[in-house]
DNA sequence: AACAAGAATGTTAACGTTAACATTATTCCC
DNA sequence: GGGAATAATGTTAACGTTAACATTCTTGTT
């Protein structure tokens, strides 16, 4: 009558009786243990792939039982950020058999309630921005010793876990990839000043623009908060300028959505008048016409390596390590395509 | 050294000899079965609360071992529809003690592969749109009496476990609200015809008109795709029209948002001389401004909804549950308010 | 007061896996 | 070729919970 109990029931003890062997040989071999004689792991190998085994993830869990609920706090349940990052965070859960549980809270943080959760609920707590720039939540995951990890927040080296992407060099190469389609000026968009990464994108713009031997122009750097409209106002502030800069770098993509309605209200067409460049490859990138070039970060890849990293044991003390993972330059429709300059960008030096 | 294996570590069996008591007998408390004397439970939740007793639900799961991985089949992983989705499923699979998969699939789906994974990694799955409008994933469902749940699909009453909301009901009402507010001449921007939702929406709007009086025009009905680039165009060509609308009510919100982009390449102010709605309250309807006036769709308790039901023993078996969920006329910047029409739009008749 | 009937609680065993220890097979060397 | 050393496999018990059955305690009845 219900079929997916018989076949979802094939256990370790089964392949075992399949295989001639116990069933520790089985979970030797599942496990990867180094003593296991070729010719025995062959045969479970293929008793396994014929039975369709599946280790049993509560079991395991069960056994183990040391870490059990990583909390994953986010800000916004409509982020355009949070799908990614439960995606990959769940994804590493699910290996481990380890569950995950999702908290809301926004920067107006209550703390308190917080650490009663450290107490009793959660075992490990991975920490999105912006809530990852908040001091408070540092300082009460020190003092607990609790294993954690900060992603895309402001670097302390060794004080805690960090996952980030190099935000510096990213910028570096975004503008870098302005400069080689021949724009001279080029604006930029800061991000919000409470968010540490504002900071780093912009002194990759910099760099760039030195390193090419073009001139900072104050005029040309306006300030943002990383929203749509911030970056539509400031935009309208770039084309009223006497001589108005031929490309716009915001440094995230809701800013330079604004950029874009901003030049439409104006008249000036994307990409031939006026190229655009975002960060962070968000839904909005893709959904805008135009589509976006933009800075992509491993959203995913970078929540999985979180769970793993905090489901090791000492996550809570130090030494504490910081990954930093690979970023992507990606070109799109608001950004001017030339052959010459297409294999130089995706390479740069 | 390590304070959270202390504290998390606290069994029913801690629970037991604290209120001096039988574990079984904790167990019956915290599964509340109706047979504990009064003073006993007591009792009982008291040790609870003061060692800050969780189940641990691995070891319920293993116990249990009925259903114990849920799919969740998902299109995009950069949808904005993708964050609510999973934390709603999350939640609900947490509270459950089961464990979630996210399957990533397109609508060119291979469902060959499908089909293996029912014989043995899931024991239930989720369809959300646009796959839930697949005649193919129905018939395999069907085929192996699959315990599944397809969310906003195509009605077909009792063939299958629905969730949705009323779109034509919550078309109706956003086209009443446009009415209301003086609106006569209202645009409409149709969905995407492979998914069932988009005739929904599209007739909808003919009731609020035709019980209004007011004519159907057919210039002012144009197709459209779901996407940003789609609905900008459709808008586009209502611009061009002669006598134009002075509302225009998208099938969902990239569409509006491509609206709102063509309104200003065409110099048309927004909410004043064009109000534009749209529809699902994705993240792109609060990013950009002005904010677009949705409808809104519970997609969180949708999906947690989804998975509730999807739990229930005979999911796969006749009778199929349809569940209609309640949706949210929501008034943003993109629409004029005024006092009067407010409170008669929010609760339509 | 004695006892049946039911209510409340306790005992046992099992879910699937693996760490730790125990046993058996293989290899190597003088 | 005998025995030590090592490799390979097996056995046992335990992780925390609960279903099923067993026992004890209440209550009401005659």
């Amino acid at each position: 009558m219900n079929q997916r109990n018989k076949s979802g029931k094939v256990t370790i003890v089964d392949v075992a009786k399949k295989a001639g062997v116990s069933p520790m040989t089985i979970s030797r071999v599942v496990n990867s243990d180094p003593k296991v004689k070729p010719s025995t792991r062959i045969k479970v190998e293929n008793a396994i792939a014929e039975l369709n085994y599946a280790p049993n993830v509560a079991a395991r869990a069960l056994k183990g039982s040391t870490v059990r609920r990583i909390c994953l706090l986010y800000g916004n349940p409509s982020s355009a950020y949070l799908g990614e990052l439960l995606l990959g965070a769940l994804e590493a859960a699910s290996e481990a058999g380890v569950h995950l549980v999702v908290e809301r809270t926004d920067p107006a943080i209550n703390l308190e309630s917080l650490e009663n959760h450290f107490e009793s609920d959660w075992d490990a707590i991975i920490v999105p921005p912006p809530m990852s720039d908040l001091a408070g939540i540092r300082q009460l995951v020190a003092k607990h010793n609790f294993p954690a990890v900060f992603l895309s927040s402001a670097t302390i080296p060794g004080r805690a876990n960090e996952i980030r992407i190099d935000d510096h060099r990213a910028a570096f190469e975004m503008t870098n990839a302005l400069i080689s389609e021949g724009h001279t000026r080029i604006g930029f968009i800061k991000g919000n000043p409470n968010q540490s990464v504002s900071e780093r994108r912009l002194q990759g713009y910099f760099l760039a623009l030195t390193e090419a031997g073009l001139p900072i122009d104050d005029y040309l750097i306006r300030d943002g908060l990383f929203t749509y409209r911030s970056g539509e106002q400031a935009t309208s502030q770039l084309m009223a300028l006497p001589s108005r800069p031929t490309a716009v770098f915001a440094s995230n993509d809701d800013m330079a959505a604004g950029a874009l309605a901003s030049a439409a209200r104006h008249g000036v067409a994307v990409p031939t008048e006026l190229a655009i460049a975002g960060f962070d490859d968000s839904p909005i990138a893709t959904t805008i016409w135009p589509a976006l070039s933009t800075v992509r970060q491993p959203v995913a890849k970078m929540a999985k390596t979180a769970v793993e990293t905090v489901l090791n044991a000492d996550a809570g003390q130090p030494p504490f390590k910081t990954i930093v993972m690979p970023h992507e330059i990606i070109r799109r429709g608001t950004t001017l395509k030339t052959e010459s300059t297409y294999l130089s960008v995706d390479r740069p030096v």
